[in-house]
DNA sequence: CGTTCGTTTGAAGTTAATCAAGACGAGTGG
DNA sequence: CCACTCGTCTTGATTAACTTCAAACGAACG
C-alpha cells in the first residue's frame, strides 16, 4: 500500500473540525487527540481495508470519498455506505473491519490509533455522545437506503440518487435545494450501479431517459445540471411533503 | 389507542436487564431509571406510533415483535427494522417519531419519560456507552440487510431469513446452529415480503419451492423445521467461511 | 496510432410482479 | 353440525422490468 507521507495540521486550523467526532472536544481532549492522530492518504480506486483486515486505527475522513461494500461468494457486490469528509470510520471495539473500504477519489484521513482512542472515549463523554449522534444518522441514512433498494424501481433509484448528490452539494455551498442546480457525479456508473442494486447497463439506460425526458442535461458523461429539482424529486417516488427525517 | 396498564416490575428482577440499553447502569443509575418509567403494552397489530408523531418517551421492548417500516406515496413499503426483546425504540434528542411502529405480537415496552431519560444520557455515560453499541450493531444488521435487498434472488433472500430466524432462535434456547431446527415464524406471508422487498405471491412460491426441494418441511403454515441448517445455509448465497461480522 | 477504460446501445433471456382464481383454516352464527 | 365468512395462503397465466450477452463508441494516455 504506497502512501503519501502527509505534515502535521493543527486540530484547529482542520476544515471538518466541527462536524466530525472531535466536533464538541476541548482543548484539552483535542491535545490528547492531537497525540494519538496521523495523517494518511489514499489514491483514486485504491483499496483502504478488506474486509477481515485487522485495523489498528480508526479515522475521520478529511477529504475526498470513499465506499464500503459487502461482496457475496460469487462477486455480487452491494455497497453499503459512504464516506464523505467529517464521516467516521472504524468501530471502537472491533479491530477487523467489517466492510471493504475503497477510495472512490483521493482521500486524506485523519487516523487515531485504537487504543488510545478507546482508552480516552472511556474517559470523556463528548466522544462517545458525538459519535452516537453520527451512528444515529447513519442508521436513518441506511434505513432511507433499504427503502430505495427494497422498493424503488430503476428510475426512481437513479433519481433519487441524483437528488442525494444534488442536496448534499447544495448544502456545502448554496443554501435550499430548489430551482436550477448542477454539480459532478463523483461515482462511474459501476459505483452507481452498486450503490443502487442494478447493473451499469440499467443505469446507463436510465441517465439516458431522464436526459432525453428533460429531466436532466448532461454536459460529458459526469457533470449534471438538473433545471427544476422540484420536478427530479417528482421521480423519486418519495413523499412530496418533504418530510426527510432531519 | 387501548392499552392495558401493567403492574410495576422491579428492574432488579427484569428478564431482559442485561441485554438492553441500562445493561450497564449500576444501582443508583436504575433507581433514576425506576422514576422515570412505567410500562404499555400493546396488542398484536396494533400501530405503536405513525411517522411524523410526536413521541414523549423512547423505550426498551421486553416481550413481544414489533416491525419498522417506511411508506412510499403509493403504498409501497419497505420494512427497515425488527425489534425484538431487549432493543430500543426511539431516537434520543428527536421528538418525533421517524418511522411506522407496529407490534406484530403482542408487546410490552418499558417507556422512559424523553425529558427526564435524556437528562440522565448527559449526566451518566454508561447509557450514552451502550446505546451506542446497540446502534452500531444495528447499523451492521441494517447492511447486511442492504446486500439482501440489493443483490440476492427471491429464493436467496428467503432462505436468509429462514436462517435469521432459526439463529436467533438457537441463540435464546440451545447453542450453536446446526443439524435441525426447528421454529415458529412469527411474521405473515405479507410481512415477509415487505422485510424481503418482495410481493406476497412470490414469498409464496419460494418457500413452497424450498419445501419441495426437501431444504425446510412445513408443519401447518407457520411451523418451520430445517432438517440440515448447512443446506439452508448454502442457498442464503452467504460466504460459507462462516464470516457474521459478530 | 493503438490501447484501455468507462460508457452507450441493441437484442435476447430471465426473474419477479401483476392479475386472477381458488383452497385452506379458524371462527361465527343459524 | 353445517353453512358462511374472513383472512391468509397457494397456484396458474401473463406481462413488465431488469439482467445478460454482445458490440461498438469516444475520450484519455502512452
Amino acid at each position: 500500500m504506497q502512501e503519501i507521507e502527509l505534515t502535521h495540521v493543527d486540530c484547529a486550523d482542520c476544515p471538518i473540525r466541527h462536524r466530525a467526532v472531535c466536533a464538541r472536544c476541548e482543548a484539552p481532549e483535542l491535545d490528547q487527540l492531537e497525540e494519538m492522530k496521523y495523517y494518511r492518504s489514499f489514491e483514486a480506486g485504491q483499496t483502504i481495508a478488506w474486509t477481515g483486515d485487522k485495523l489498528d486505527f480508526v479515522a475521520t475522513m478529511v477529504s475526498g470519498i470513499a465506499t464500503l461494500s459487502q461482496t457475496l461468494e460469487d462477486g455480487r457486490t452491494q455497497m453499503v455506505g459512504l464516506l464523505l469528509p467529517s464521516d467516521f470510520m472504524g468501530r471502537p471495539g472491533r479491530e477487523v473491519a467489517s466492510y471493504d473500504v475503497t477510495a472512490t477519489t483521493e482521500v486524506v484521513m485523519c487516523c487515531f490509533r485504537r487504543r488510545p482512542f478507546e482508552e480516552l472515549m472511556r474517559s470523556t463523554p463528548h466522544i462517545a455522545q458525538r459519535l452516537l449522534e453520527m451512528t444515529l444518522d447513519e442508521l436513518d441514512a441506511a434505513r432511507e437506503w433499504m427503502l430505495l433498494l427494497g422498493r424503488k424501481t430503476a428510475r426512481e433509484k437513479i433519481a433519487s440518487l441524483l437528488a442525494i448528490i444534488a442536496r448534499r452539494d447544495a448544502s456545502l455551498t448554496r443554501g435550499v435545494p430548489s430551482g436550477r442546480m448542477e454539480f459532478d457525479l463523483p461515482l462511474t456508473r459501476e459505483a452507481m450501479a452498486d450503490y443502487l442494486g442494478l447493473t451499469l447497463e440499467t443505469v446507463s439506460r436510465q441517465v439516458s431517459a431522464l436526459k432525453r425526458e428533460g429531466v436532466i442535461q448532461l454536459a460529458g458523461k459526469r457533470h449534471v445540471s438538473v433545471p427544476d429539482f422540484d420536478r427530479l424529486m417528482l421521480e423519486t417516488g418519495d413523499d412530496t411533503d418533504g418530510g426527510m427525517p432531519v
